[in-house]
DNA sequence: AAACTTTATATTGTATTCATTATTCACGTC
DNA sequence: GACGTGAATAATGAATACAATATAAAGTTT
């Protein structure tokens, strides 16, 4: 049935560097090519199995995107973030998520709403279940439906763009039981702006709610590891 | 005197990359590559005289930035703002202003904000004289003078890539004289506001002034050219 | 042993070449 | 004239080659 109809659609094409900005920015977020280290071009092009021209074109991208340092004549690194660099980019987060939110209490449905409902029971059930993994996924997909949901791509572009230069401070950081209660009780308000399609609120809620998350972090990189 | 201290500097070097991603980046804005056309990649080697392969890593990061569009096995295109784009990035780019504004209020020194006043008389002298390109360009210069006041260099550099993209847009809006009024009453209101440092307003000002410069362009373009 | 110089090797940036894909042109058929 | 097919040409993406720069290793001098 569906192999049918696949069968008869474009032929997708991706070129080599498109792919290789995807697969350097998943390798930077999870760590394998780690922050501030030289980028082993070489070696990648080895284990790819591909010209270095692709690669290289891939690596400006990156550093467009500032997820990567080039220094002409010295290669390129996984850029390091400092804690300026967090201070300074958690605002800007914040007041795009803030926009997201008003924008999304213009145009959110009924289903859309509910089905952000439903993903905040479970969420709040794997609070109490104390399963950090899931409860990060699923807090995840409430921001990402929310920002779907303001319908403006280029600002989920924009979103996009900056919160991969910080996933990886996010992913690591560690979050006290105080910390992840109050998340919690943020989101319960998030989601009751949201169903009272309070723009004004759920902006305020979301950028406070970012920069408490600011906070975690900061304090995050104060502890020994 | 200049000449000595210079010598002993570190020799600044620029990979050919970065130079024809800035001088692409101008060919959009004053036109030369029109929005929508093929990027002529083989007459643009030939223009400035070198080979394809910087010129290609250009178009990547160009197209990271949003100004090209990459089609794989097609080439490039100068993107073709629509009036849906230009809705979309507006409210981001005053959302992103106002924040701007609002950290400047925290930490801009005096002798900054005379500067800022300084241009600002010149910039309502010159619409008096009715000199509209001076006119324009003291008005960016001020709004650069804030960006740069609020000491975050991340928001300068995600502003600057949005700013990129929409600054044909601007360049060629007409304003009638009733906007032109607006603006300029505005720009007393952003002063005022800068003075107190008062952040909130400034930041309410700011989005407000950009917004109404986005129903310049959307009545600008409602127009036949 | 430390500092300096020279040589060898590796890396980086760019140019050129190759293979593939797309577009244009020419020709034949209906 | 419209349509289809095949050949020729141009453009695109990637691989390879070349030249320049940086780094490491070896040799010499103090």
């Amino acid at each position: 049935m569906n192999t049918v109809a696949t069968l008869r659609q474009p032929i997708p094409r991706r070129t080599l560097h498109d792919e290789l900005v995807d697969r350097l920015r998943e390798m930077i977020h999870v760590g394998e090519l780690a922050a501030g280290e030289k980028i082993p071009e070489k070696a990648l092009c080895e284990q790819f199995q591909v010209s270095r021209t692709p690669l290289r074109e891939a690596l400006k991208v990156l550093a467009a995107d500032g997820l990567v340092r080039l220094t002409p004549n010295r290669g390129a690194s996984v850029a390091a973030l400092t804690l300026q660099d967090l201070e300074e980019v958690f605002p800007i987060i914040a007041t795009l998520e803030g926009l997201s939110g008003e924008l999304a209490c213009r145009r959110i449905s009924d289903p859309e709403i509910a089905e952000i409902r439903e993903m905040h029971e479970e969420m709040v059930r794997r609070y109490e279940a104390r399963d950090l993994p899931e409860y990060f996924r699923l807090n995840q997909a409430i921001h990402r439906a929310i920002l779907e949901s303001a319908g403006n791509t280029s600002l989920q572009s924009v979103y996009d763009n900056l919160a991969g230069r910080i996933s990886r401070a996010r992913y690591v950081a560690n979050m006290s039981p105080a910390r992840w209660e109050r998340a919690v009780a943020e989101h319960c308000e998030i989601l009751a702006a949201l169903e009272d399609r309070d723009g004004e609120r759920l902006g305020r809620v979301l950028r406070e709610h970012v920069m408490t998350k600011l906070a975690t972090v900061r304090q995050s990189l104060a502890e020994p590891a």
